[in-house]
DNA sequence: GAACTATTTTGAACGCTGTTCATGAAGCGT
DNA sequence: ACGCTTCATGAACAGCGTTCAAAATAGTTC
């Protein structure tokens, strides 16, 4: 036997993530994944119980991936002695981007495929690597030297990764391309240093005096 | 004759906003409008191009009807004379909020739209909706006297409002329901508490020191 | 009103999709 | 060699978007 079973699946994986990529989620065929790997209809659901579960699959992988290159990032910063919380952010927001930029077509559809989830059942393997990268920004937030207890830092971390995600994410709606790559950045650059500066004046977390509803 | 031509257009852009709004894009279906709407599937695909295209036209009543809610929200604080510029902010902020709450499967539907429009050709009556809502936010801001030319004004809206944005996107990427609400109103109160005050303190638009790649 | 033309509505039909499952091939212990 | 289990296969089914020849309807002219 040439192929271990799990040596197939990843195979199916490496191709479900290439045609994600090329296609968004409409471009996720069992035929077409069977045919490049070279195995039957049959075999895909032999190996995954439907499509939605190699979609999954396919995410983890790309959310594993992602947290891993921010912690390399971060990594990289600590070797050149960088403790500056701006720059760090900086640095994980330009992971980030080059993250999103590179798999154009998959990462979309991650977030399509966690918002149909989001209807769906109770929470996963999913959310634990999402914290995990909130974790992250919310470790470069305890570096700089706010006077934030554990909470408010993980709401701060949470609504400044947010907030990233948010830019990214609605520069992509637009057209341009180049010019699209200069704008998100120079909207990462604003919100970081508003953001710091915002933190380091404190106050903050004043109640502010409207609410919803 | 019952029904004029767009009378039938209208009920068909009705019930595809029902059929978005419980079940998002893979729920619209041909064969179920023309049932619910009374007519057969061909009719469907005599009114509309494809099924793009209706999912287009839901959307742009989508966005319109946004940026009415938006405008009348800054109407109702002009009208109590309210003219802090964080309270119209978070103001806008919560009109946002309420309209996604309001319409929680359509809405994703748009963005999802918008995601797979970005690689297709040139722009069009969607970027001029999603235009005028920036402006809303760039008025706003131009009441505020920050010491901001018309370039970087723009640019803090677009920055404040794709944040916003991201916020409430990522918010219902998760799952909990009446204490996830609360969590995105603190995350939108942190994000333009933070937002005016660094504008506030000005120098938020000196050139960081990292950029990417 | 009748006869003729233009327009619109219709639903069967086509090709594609995800998914299933009876069938058969392949491995494996004895 | 035999039975037993496990797995791979692809034809078959239901459902999808979309098309288009034919039927129904509307409109026009006498």
């Amino acid at each position: 036997m040439a192929l271990d079973k799990e040596e197939i699946s990843e195979k199916v994986l490496a191709i479900a993530e290439a045609l994600l990529n090329e296609g968004g989620a409409e471009n996720l065929k069992a035929r077409t994944i069977a045919e490049q790997a070279g195995i039957s209809v049959g075999s895909v659901y032999n190996l995954f119980a439907d499509l939605d579960e190699v979609h999954r699959a396919v995410n983890m992988r790309l959310l594993d991936r992602l947290g891993a290159t921010g912690l390399a990032a971060m990594a990289d910063l600590e070797r050149q002695g960088v403790t500056d919380v701006q720059h760090r952010i900086l640095a994980m927001a330009a992971a980030y981007v080059r993250f999103v930029e590179a798999h154009p077509g998959s990462w979309p559809a991650v977030l399509a495929f966690n918002r149909r989830r989001a209807t769906r059942p109770g929470p996963d393997a999913y959310d634990a690597l999402l914290d995990a990268l909130f974790d992250i920004v919310a470790g470069v937030l305890k570096a700089g030297d706010f006077g934030l207890d554990d909470d408010r830092r993980a709401l701060a971390a949470r609504t400044l990764w947010s907030s990233v995600h948010g830019i990214v994410t609605s520069g992509y709606v637009a057209n341009s391309n180049s010019r699209q790559a200069e704008e998100i950045w120079h909207q990462i650059e604003l919100l970081v240093g508003v953001f710091v500066k915002g933190l380091e004046r404190g106050g903050a977390f004043a109640h502010a005096e409207t609410k919803p509803e």
